[in-house]
DNA sequence: CTGAAAGCGCTTACAG
DNA sequence: CTGAAAGCGCTTACAG
């Protein structure tokens, strides 16, 4: 490989100095450069083929246009790609580049990636979680420009960008309701797993499915616990859709026990939407639109958060005092700290009116 | 926030030169610096908090420990986590960081990709595809120190590091035939789909299949193609299982087209794997082990080839004249220039020997 | 309007 | 064994 050509070589070609070639490149030239100078300086980097080094830059200008990202598995999981493609998309708009780390739910690998965001200079920093949930934030993060996504500061000190799960899990129910549903049962996941022991996704949902249901005067039912995959799905409905008092609707967790519903209905001799209508959550591209019949589900808004986080800190950026932005509070508890972004239904071919059943 | 410590606060602190703290801090203090301030130079480094600026670092030493990655789509693939987690792994353990940029399959945004990695002056360089396909390397990944993870290059310059995917089609059809199938149908993907117009997987899975099957001496029958999705799976197994002579094995050109033979063969009333064998493959982290039953398939090696391929650019790196590591040509094209990392299977409980049919 | 100089924070010959 | 100097490639006051 050629020594890569530098402002020097630029400005020699030129036949001017290293600081007209900045000037010119930079957008200072205008009244400081002649005009022929101006275009001779463009010419001979367009020539070269000259691109000024940023890691000179950076160190000059002591800023790397690099956000360091701390997720937890969300680089490993089918959403966290959306996430992430949010705030790749804010990121490039302004010439940044994010460089992201997975912790995979380990502490020390955790202090590790932001130690090692920290020795790189990046100019903020971004934690993302996978599952809609409390973290606390470290000290590293209340110091730099730093946003939340899908995960709210239980400190209190950075602003979160989350789901706005109780109006979806509400839209959810009520898509049911229309239908004419007075017998519905949530098939829902367990707060608590190996990875988060704080999961805000259950108990919101819940709350809208429940608001939404009295609303319209239908009775709420005890939800079945089961868990977040297609097999606790399949095992819960499999019980549920064996009850004499057989639900007419089931309202799941998520897509993947979604699909374990479809699963069990079949396995029964229940056709869907025709004899039970199943709604999904998250609209997860692998299991909500492919499935058949094609999910009604709830889309949740990562592409958003990621973009929103990503907007956010750059705007710290720009302006250190920057206050938050609009929409702070919808659906959240008291005192938290976070934007609410809206969770769209979508709906697909899963429900359908009920029809009375056979034996009764 | 405080201004960050340099070099020379520490030197200040311990009573010595810049030079003696880089010295010492690097390792090369030994027979250059008195033990004593060595120990003062250690003790002030800890004190401060004291971290070299690794954009300082990079300027002097004209490298940066960072490796591009570009890919097509990967990021946002629930199977580009894995193979992203690989490079990350190999990276960590030698001080690397990644930065990661999707192309979406867009030529422009690919170039764009390409320059902005090359200006961050990042010392590797790697190309990592969703599917299994050839890539055609363009020139500045000829140039530098790269590598290709899930892909050949039909340049024939750089080395790609992909799947032995005749042999693991081989061993999923060997399956099938301990289990004592001899009417055994594959449902195969397309060759080409909107975003790759040459998918290797197809013709080398199929290589595979038909080896083993012809070496069994079971017939070989012709595929029948549908897609890589769910509902493609469940529309050809639908019309496959309604066949007079219905085969006894189903073998799916991936994990989801799996799932919908699973879901088909439950809307006839046929039990997997009681009355159909299905194999899958990928071993897709959301279908295959959650699936009801799960599913025997075939790992496909994500992380290793995340993994090999960046350790290869690494030798490079250390070495310009490496040569390619062993193992370059199992289950490829004459020409090729890639190393073929193992597709282990997965035996899980979709695979039970065949039973007489009653109408037979 | 233009060029020489300083300096971002390091590391590595080099002279003492 | 130790410190002063040069230089990585930029940008930005500053003096002419």
């Amino acid at each position: 490989m050629h020594r890569r050509p530098t402002a020097k070589d630029v400005a020699d070609l030129a036949g001017v100095s290293r600081s007209a070639v900045s000037m010119v490149l930079n957008g200072r030239a205008e009244g400081n450069i002649a005009p022929d100078k101006q275009v001779a300086v463009r010419e001979a980097a367009e020539k070269l083929g000259y691109t000024p080094d940023s890691v000179a830059r950076s160190l000059r200008l002591q800023r790397t246009r690099t956000v360091g990202v701390v997720t937890d598995a969300i680089a490993t999981s089918p959403f966290g790609g959306r996430l992430l493609e949010g705030a790749v998309a804010a990121a490039e708009r302004h010439g940044y580049v994010l460089v992201v780390m997975d912790t995979h739910f380990d502490a020390a690998r955790e202090e590790g990636a932001y130690r090692t965001l920290v020795d790189r200079r990046v100019d903020a920093l971004l934690y993302a979680a996978m599952s809609y949930s409390r973290y606390r934030s470290p000290e590293v993060l209340q110091r730099a420009p730093s946003a939340l996504a899908n995960c709210v500061d239980s400190a209190g000190a950075v602003l979160g960008f989350v789901p706005d799960e109780v109006a979806g899990a509400a839209a959810a129910a009520q898509v049911l309701v229309d239908a004419g549903h007075r017998d519905v049962v949530l098939l829902a996941g367990d707060q608590r797993n190996e990875t988060y022991d704080d999961l805000l996704a259950v108990p919101r949902r819940e709350t809208g499915y429940r608001r939404a249901l009295e609303a319209a005067g239908v009775r709420w039912q005890e939800p079945v616990r089961g868990g977040w995959e297609v097999r606790p799905g399949y095992e819960a409905a499999l019980a549920v859709l064996q009850r004499d008092d057989r639900p007419t609707a089931l309202l799941c967790a998520n897509d993947r026990v979604a699909a374990g519903a479809v699963l069990a209905a079949c396995h029964l001799g229940l056709r869907v939407p025709q004899d039970v209508s199943i709604v999904g959550y998250d609209d997860d591209e692998n299991f909500a639109a492919p499935m058949v019949p094609p999910l009604t589900t709830v889309r949740l808004p990562f592409r958003e958060m990621g973009e929103r986080a990503l907007q956010h800190v750059l705007a710290l950026l720009a302006n250190p005092e920057a206050s938050a932005p609009e929409g702070v509070g919808r659906g959240l508890d008291e005192g938290e700290v976070a934007v609410s972004l809206e969770c769209a239904l979508v709906q697909r071919r899963s429900v359908a009116p009920p029809h009375p059943s056979p034996s009764r």
